[in-house]
RNA sequence: GCCGGUGUGAUGGAAUGGUAGACGUGACGGACUCAAAAUCCGUUGGGCUAAUCCCCCGUGUGGGUUCGAGUCCCACCACCGGCACCA
């Protein structure tokens, strides 16, 4: 009998839309378990294979969890806003939320062929306006608590286009659409106040589940530092602050360095004789792009003004004060003390410049680069520091700074506040007017949402407004507050705002009185298990960790972090048809490598319909069906990591169920279980149940098969495939039901196979009752024996020493010293008998 | 440059410091078939060899620790990812 996919896969798929097994209850008695993947963005393009890697291992650590007794709560949504949208929508006249509907239809199809446990009752879309009501409602209250604030902040402006870009939509500094020159455009915009939260995002790290790179990356981004400021007097008698995290180095201090975009200059205008030339530097460096002022241009300019000096408070020098692009107004005082014997940066301005090098920790080669002392350098030309290890005269310096009050104390981040405003239209509308007496006013609770007007055009206006400026009668209103004329916020959200808090909405999904219920929260908080990109890392991740913190702050959550466990997946690589490694003739590699250079070199790339080895999962379900897509994308290879499709390699997961199905035909009528296959069975019962809950799915897979591979050798009995069913059936749902009804297991346990409880495997029964052992000689395999699991180490050295093979080697020699490592190896130490 | 990760057969990949290469793909041989596909059974790291006896070599490179190292330590090389003038 052939196993007929296409049919039974529609069959289950039916009873199970009809049945609901996968419905979440809120306050059911046992424990809850909350899985989540990262919702899909809704392309026009439909699932790419990407997708099922991690829907497919979540889906089966939900099922898993179902089968250990949880009551599971496993959703699904679509992050719908978003620019490809909005681009498609102006290219072909059609309105976003149109296409978006349409793609989401596809998306719901895609995945309901794809056998997930979701709850689709709790589906939720972020362009929705039940949805983003909640958006705006949460914004609103950062508002109200001082987190949101309006600054004028640099955007991408492309020259060509004359339009605002989104950081993503910059590549290597020009624009992604017409390739024009990207630079900086001075524009005002709503912020968030994230850094207000740096130290709780990093220091709650500490006690999250997170794999160790997630943490890390996090920590980089946010890139706390503690120092100390200096303040530096100047000539003229104002006061000049630096920032620095080696106060060691304060004696090597040879002039200073202002950011041209440092407001003081502007003080200053009168008293610098060189005025003209240092403006003429600041408005060189302002037309610049963040592309060329740091990637591009290294080399270090800069200009001396003529007319200030510096005094350094330890030691009373007075120093040079430059303006140069190398020292950032966003970090820091804007301002930094130049010390070029140990800081490579500074060296090479000091060497441009022709400023003097004064050594303060021994050991460097001055004239050839900047010695960045280690912790214990030892210092030199330093005062009171002299033989002081780096390490010692730090806190030393901070201390003496602190006592002569020349300086404080400081912590230092590298994360900024959030830029919150996009000139777009499909995003959440900002619920805020701006009127002239009252300035910026929230709109009234019971206004939202405030829903996105119709427009005619969704292009981006030419001075870089969003579309929406263009609406006069919707940007005219009336002041919440006074009720004079105000006009609205016409910039819309990002689309990372949507996504900050939707694992709130699926515990609560209709709500309409507030975004959650504290009832359906505090029930289902914290998602017991995330699992997501590593692109998501630094963004999605931290700017949702942050809304979480401050709906704590407000007493919306009640818990201070959202995820509990965070993992993350590799990508899904096509392979590369440029690949040398497939070239039959060395002529054939030659021109490979000519024509695609470094391309030709890696054997796998990103999937692109440029190369043509975009997989479309729809194909792969048609032609094997959805439980060989999924048991193929889980036996790829190692979760984390990256792996290349293969076209070849998913017949042997299509095999492989096929021969579980063809079980059937060989089952012996009999409940109880083989006494051959008695210890598998329990082995595998630990191992697949250990390794999905490590996300180890490959060697699950490899497990089953092993037992599937045992069947055909030993025979098999209907008692020995009603465990082996249940622990198929997270990876391949479909098979496993169908299975187990032919089995007559669905009748007599009147439940279906994922409704069962996980197997229980008893210990001592996966213990084969003989070992064969290795018996090493000097540390060399040299023969294996079979013991009798039980037997003691005398047993297993002497049956060692009788063994053909190693009498052999034992010719002459004499035994010194024995190791045996029960089950596993013995080792023995022989030397030359005298 | 800094931070993280990875290097294992033809190939995707397995291996709590304990028999390297599980499991799968591909290849080869056999059974079934008029034949092919599918299916089932077997072989498959390299060298030496009549031999699936022995022996030697083998987890990026070079050292080290250990009775024993793919695994731990030190130094290096290559590739991948992230950040990057952050003082």
């Amino acid at each position: 009998m052939k196993y007929d996919f296409a049919a039974v896969e529609k069959k289950w798929q039916d009873i199970w839309e009809e049945r609901k097994p996968y419905a979440a209850v809120t306050g059911d008695p046992r424990p809850k378990f909350y899985g989540l993947i990262e919702f899909p963005y809704p392309s026009g393009a439909g699932l790419h294979v990407g997708h099922p890697r991690p829907f497919t291992a979540m889906d089966i650590v939900t099922r898993k969890k179902r089968m250990d007794g949880y009551n599971v709560i496993f959703p699904i949504g679509y992050d719908a806003f978003g620019l490809p949208t909005e681009n498609y929508a102006i290219k072909n006249h059609i309105h976003p939320s149109v296409v978006t509907r349409d793609n989401i239809a596809n998306f719901t199809r895609q995945l309901k062929m794809l056998g997930y446990g979701f709850d689709w009752d709790r589906c939720v879309n972020t362009s929705d306006p039940n949805y983003y009501k909640w958006t705006q409602w949460i914004f609103l209250q950062m508002f109200k608590h001082g987190l949101a604030y309006k600054a004028t902040m640099p955007i991408n402006w492309c020259t060509s286009c004359k339009v605002g870009l989104a950081n993503e939509e910059v590549v290597d500094g020009v624009c992604e659409r017409c390739g024009g020159e990207v630079i900086r455009k001075e524009k005002s915009q709503w912020m968030l106040r994230i850094t207000q939260y740096a130290d709780r995002l990093i220091d709650d790290l500490d006690d999250l589940d997170y794999i160790e790179r997630v943490k890390i990356q996090q920590k980089n981004w946010i890139g706390r530092s503690t120092g100390v400021e200096v303040a530096f007097p100047m000539s003229n008698g104002d006061e000049i602050t630096v920032y620095t995290t080696r106060a060691d180095t304060l004696y090597g201090v040879t002039y200073m360095v202002i950011s041209p975009e440092h407001p003081i200059l502007e003080q200053w205008k009168p008293i610098l004789s060189n005025w003209d030339e240092v403006a003429a530097y600041q408005a060189a460096a302002a037309k610049k792009s963040d592309f060329e002022r740091g990637e591009l241009n290294k080399d270090k300019t800069g200009v001396c003004l003529q007319g200030i000096r510096a005094i350094n408070p330890v030691n009373g020098a007075s120093v040079p004060v430059f303006i140069s692009d190398y020292v950032l107004m966003g970090y820091g005082t804007g301002c930094v003390m130049g010390v070029p014997g140990h800081d490579q940066r500074d060296w090479e301005f000091a060497m441009k410049f022709g400023l003097p090098i004064i050594e303060v920790v021994k050991g460097g080669d001055m004239t050839k680069e900047a010695f960045v002392a280690k912790d214990d350098g030892i210092m030199v030309n330093s005062g009171f520091m002299d033989g002081m290890t780096v390490r010692e005269a730090i806190p030393a310096m901070k201390k003496y700074c602190v006592e002569h009050g020349i300086g404080k104390e400081k912590v230092n981040y590298k994360l900024r506040d959030w830029v919150f405003s996009r000139q777009r239209y499909w995003g959440e509308p900002i619920p805020l007017v701006f009127c002239d007496k009252c300035g910026w006013v929230a709109l009234d609770e019971s206004e939202l949402p405030l829903v996105l007007p119709n427009v005619e055009s969704y292009e981006p206006t030419d001075d870089g407004e969003s579309p929406l400026a263009k609406m006069t009668d919707w940007v005219n209103t009336t002041c919440p507050a006074c009720g004079g004329p105000a006009r609205r916020e016409t910039d819309t959200m990002p689309n990372w705002a949507g996504s900050c808090w939707y694992y709130l909405r699926y515990m609560d999904p209709n709500n309409d009185k507030a975004a959650v219920s504290k009832e359906a929260e505090e029930y289902w908080g914290p998602v017991d298990w995330y699992n997501g990109g590593m692109e998501h890392t630094t963004l999605h991740l931290l700017y949702s960790r942050f809304w979480h913190k401050f709906l704590y702050d407000i007493g919306v959550v009640h818990t201070k972090e959202p995820y509990a466990k965070r993992t993350s997946h590799g990508m899904i690589l096509g392979r590369n048809p440029h690949y040398v490694g497939y070239a039959e003739t060395e002529e054939e590699k030659q021109a490979l490598i000519e024509h695609y250079g470094s391309e030709a070199l890696r054997p796998s790339v990103k999937m692109s319909k440029s190369l043509g080895n975009v997989v479309n999962p729809d194909d792969v379900i048609r032609e094997y069906g959805t439980d060989t897509m999924r048991v193929y994308i889980m036996f790829i290879g190692d979760f984390e990591k990256t792996a290349t499709w293969s076209d070849e390699a998913v017949k042997g997961s299509k095999r492989f169920l096929d021969r579980c199905f063809n079980l059937l035909d060989l089952v012996k009528d009999d409940l109880s279980v083989t006494p051959e296959n008695e210890a598998l069975i329990h082995k595998t019962i630990k191992k697949v149940g250990d390794d999905i809950l490590e996300l180890k799915m490959n060697t699950a897979i490899a497990a089953l098969m092993s037992l599937v591979n045992q069947f055909y050798a030993n025979g098999c009995t209907k008692g020995d495939l009603k465990p082996f069913v249940t622990l198929l059936s997270p990876f391949a749902p479909h098979l496993a039901e169908e299975m187990w009804e032919q089995l007559g297991f669905a009748a007599s346990e009147g439940r279906m196979a994922m409704q069962m409880s996980w197997p229980e495997y008893d210990e001592s029964k996966t213990v084969d009752k003989k070992h064969e052992m290795a018996v090493q000689v000097n540390g060399k395999l040299r023969s294996t024996i079979v013991v009798d699991s039980d037997a003691d180490e005398e047993t297993v050295i002497r049956t060692a020493l009788a063994d053909e093979k190693i009498q052999r080697q034992m010719a002459g020699m004499e035994l010194v010293k024995t190791i045996v490592v029960k089950n596993r190896i013995i080792n023995l130490i022989l030397k030359k008998a005298n």
